[in-house]
DNA sequence: AAGATTAAAGAGTATTTTATCTTAAATAAA
DNA sequence: TTTATTTAAGATAAAATACTCTTTAATCTT
């Protein structure tokens, strides 16, 4: 029952997160990322990040292109890009809305005693995730030169 | 990628929590909750509830008993027992200073882009659970009659 | 057009988490 | 002291998640 810890995101999630923050914070106008060349500057494996950014891409936040010189780039501009949709797109689209207990079908109308209390604070993080630009985040970690890596 | 929503804690977490808030709405002030009786109202398997109270046994919040009329009771008063102490009994004591991607040692020497940010609302997350009693949500689960089940 | 490069897709493996089943140990009651 | 009851503990199974390997399709270069 050790070891586990405040698991927000799955693996998927941090690895997608890291992916995109990279690809933030190393604006290059033209082009695309090479996955291979990404996966081994983050240390993730290469197979396991493409089928990643893949789902990025079919969720339109990335665009991908094959062949010599192929890779992946913004579809959307990442000032477009909040947190909130990375998630949603990396970890289901009801992220923000799910009861504490697990109970199906919680909500006002049939409430598990953590729901109002549980709501205030997902809102609350939902809130900071929706008004927090990839583009911000890409830039700080660019000027502050925030660590991507173990 | 989808389907997995926002599992802040642990399917054992879950059940840990449910148990405990059931147990602290049905205050009855002498004797033992039958584990047995428990995993059926609460349609939890009873070996795997089994385990996870050895656990909340293990870590001091509950007490148990074996034999005819044994089962689990409270070992600290409702009152004094946080949400938050559960929820690190159950998912790990370093449940909130986790990096919201994974990157060990993430810290003020060494921060990851997300650092700053996550801190804030992790601690608003930890002021919260520390701040509310099992006593209190037990009341309220008993006073509203909050669901437990699906 | 042929070959090289790169992402997409699918199948397969490993690890972790969740759940079950069996046996052991403690306690109580007859 | 024997039997019934109940939690503890360990072994096993199933499901979910994480990761790897192989093949395919698109694109570029020559």
């Amino acid at each position: 029952m050790s070891g586990r810890l405040m698991k927000v995101i799955s693996k998927s999630g941090e690895y997608g997160l890291r992916a995109l923050l990279y690809m933030a914070s190393n604006q290059k106008n033209k082009g695309y990322f090479n996955i291979r060349d990404m996966s081994e500057e983050l240390d993730i494996s290469f197979h396991f990040l493409t089928k990643i950014l893949q789902v990025l891409t079919q969720k339109g936040i990335l665009q991908s292109y094959r062949g010599p010189n192929g890779g992946v780039g913004f579809f959307k501009n990442p000032e477009e890009i909040t947190l909130s949709a990375i998630i949603r797109a990396l970890e289901g689209d009801d992220f923000f809305d799910k009861c504490l207990l697990g109970l199906p079908g919680c909500g006002e109308r049939q409430p598990c005693p953590m729901h109002a209390y549980w709501m205030d604070i997902r809102n609350n993080l939902k809130y900071e995730f929706e008004t927090t630009s990839l583009a911000d985040l890409g830039q700080d970690t660019r000027e502050k030169q925030f660590r991507l890596i173990a």
